[in-house]
DNA sequence: TAGAGTGCGTGAATCGTTTCAAAGGCGATT
DNA sequence: AATCGCCTTTGAAACGATTCACGCACTCTA
């Protein structure tokens, strides 16, 4: 078919192709191409000739096939609409382009089969390494993973096993800082919009909640209302409010929302309401993306150290690699800081 | 290397392996994969009980060597952190996913260079096609693309060509819509923080903004003060407006942003100048991205159908494919739409 | 019972590149 | 003139999957 403006050959030019107008072997193109130095300057610019004429294009597959391997790395993140990830993803490429290796980059959007999905995808293109934000308990085809010879490093959540590592923000801190804070201003009932426990952060951010909750002497059954959501973004937000005004008993006067994404949902909503912020809501959001500080009423939120973690998990994964066997596997942690703004303390 | 917990062959299985585990042949393994049904029961039965004791893995780049092909197109934005660009893709992964096509996604981050060496090693892994926002005059390098057997589809910008088809927004209409704006209210001396005109989006807006003022008899000399930043993100918006506050002369009493990312950081700047909204300078951004109505002032925007965007450009890309030679190349365009609020109109 | 038809399975050729042992060419050394 | 070593180039063997013409064993029909 395409007989049309395009080129007579149907078939792309192959080294082949390159070595018969050049006419040498095809051995002596592929030194051109990968060994420029062992070609004597005739040769190599009567192929390179050749190349701009047909305009030849590496094949990668057929590269790749015989090489057996690509400087390649594969992440997997919960949602690259977040700017919470694609802050990590550039950390990512910063510590990668330094070892001229290349990324592979999806978003699971938190449905663990996409996330298997991607990671199969992933493994037959070859890569040598994965870093991933499980979306669920989906250590075990991590584990299978890592066993077919492909590095494994958790991202954004620690790993709870001592042979996969790991780089994360400290996720029960950062829950309890937050609701540390919202119990310091003196609220008593909590409202906590939270994605589902199978999600890592989700779990151990809860944990901070309940352990700042008991710190206080809160019990959690009077002190919290949870609302769970599906999608850890501004829809699920919007969701969460509206679910937590159909509910019937006190309303709570606090909120604490899973990360800033949720929270600006839950802004918009409660606007909607006519909810005043942060008198009759004070509202802690996590992660302090970019506009978080530029919202009609700024967002409180828990910051963390996005271009650091992603760097690190990278920087985890080549050392791996390049290490082979006498790498030790280790749990990085940093610590994350509440960011006081006026969604929660009107005199910030 | 690597004799650890890793397993025994270092080499991942074949489908030459699984043939002798299974006791067939090869053509049978590949059939069991690709033609379920023209297997018997027990002899596919037996196969994959074999894939499944060897974990075997599809070598991708064996199989698209053969093939020659895949099912997969690549896309180019010029920055992927941007919301805008991610709501296009997710148009794009929309469309995409019902043809069972993969997407590759990449970020120019506006840099010539880099939409290259991404270009490039689209082709050298054997996309079908690319849908590319460009970030320079990367015409000719399309062009050879396209008559190279790659389909091409400009993304968020008008084809300068009859036989490269596009899906775009009006961007001088949306640049005349913030600038009539501004004009109505009475702004005579405005600023305009825009990325370099090589930038197709730039350079149009940028000759709408020219029209309207125009059209409103006024002279750009005066009126119009033009700041331009290598960056079209926040940190590009926050040096604008230093840029700006630099100069001599009268300062402007309104601001026109050339997208919202960068609105966001002129905003974060100003108020840092300790300068009003919309008082002392009135602002309209671009875009409407999802944060834009819950800033501190609410920002006018100028808003696009981001996901109608990248639906587009994947079904041209689709049907361009399928259609062949029959296919009619052409010119999508969308109509943008002003969102007036406080950030420009006080009684917004 | 021969012949045709059908359903399964085989195995070699193929895709485009890299790699490597070996050969060829040439000047220098003995 | 023979030998050695160096530099350049060659050509064939991989890599792992897909494809396809063919063969085998069987059943069905005349």
């Amino acid at each position: 078919m395409s007989t049309t403006t395009r080129g007579r050959a149907d078939r792309r030019p192959s080294i082949t192709d390159v070595a018969k107008r050049a006419g040498v072997s095809v051995g002596t193109v592929s030194n051109v191409l990968n060994r420029p130095d062992q070609v004597s300057d005739t040769t190599r610019d009567r192929v390179l000739v050749a190349i701009e004429e047909l305009q030849f294009v590496r094949n990668a597959s057929a590269r790749q096939l015989r090489a057996g391997t690509i400087q390649t790395v594969g992440a997997i993140v919960l949602d690259i609409a977040n700017p919470f990830f694609t802050e990590v993803a550039r950390g990512v490429e910063d510590r990668l382009a330094a070892d001229e290796y290349t990324l592979m980059l999806s978003s699971s959007d938190e449905d663990p089969e996409r996330e298997a999905r991607y990671l199969r995808l992933f493994e037959e293109h070859g890569v040598q390494g994965v870093m991933v934000t499980p979306s669920a308990g989906s250590l075990d085809t991590l584990l299978a993973l890592r066993d077919r010879g492909i590095d494994v490093v958790l991202l954004d959540t620690t790993s709870p096993v001592d042979d996969i590592s790991s780089v994360a923000v400290d996720d029960v801190r950062g829950g309890a800082l937050a609701i540390e804070h919202l119990v310091g201003l003196g609220h008593t009932r909590i409202a906590f919009i939270n994605g589902p426990l199978t999600i890592k952060q989700c779990h151990d951010r809860r944990e901070g909640v309940l352990s700042a909750l008991a710190g206080a002497g809160l019990d959690p059954a009077d002190a919290l209302v949870e609302i769970t959501i599906g999608s850890l973004n501004a829809d699920g937000g919007e969701a969460g409010i509206n679910q937590l005004f159909a509910l019937p008993g006190d309303r709570p006067t606090a909120l604490f929302c899973v990360n800033d994404l949720t929270a600006l949902g839950a802004l918009r909503a409660l606007r909607a309401h006519g909810v005043g912020i942060p008198a009759e809501m004070a509202v802690v959001g996590y992660d302090d993306v970019v506009f978080a500080s530029m919202l009609t009423v700024p967002l409180t939120s828990v910051r963390q150290p996005t271009h650091q973690l992603g760097w690190t998990a990278a920087d985890l994964l080549l050392r791996q690699r390049s290490e082979g066997a006498s790498f030790q596997h280790q749990r990085v942690q940093f610590q994350p800081e509440l960011v006081v703004r006026g969604s929660s303390d009107p005199s910030a």
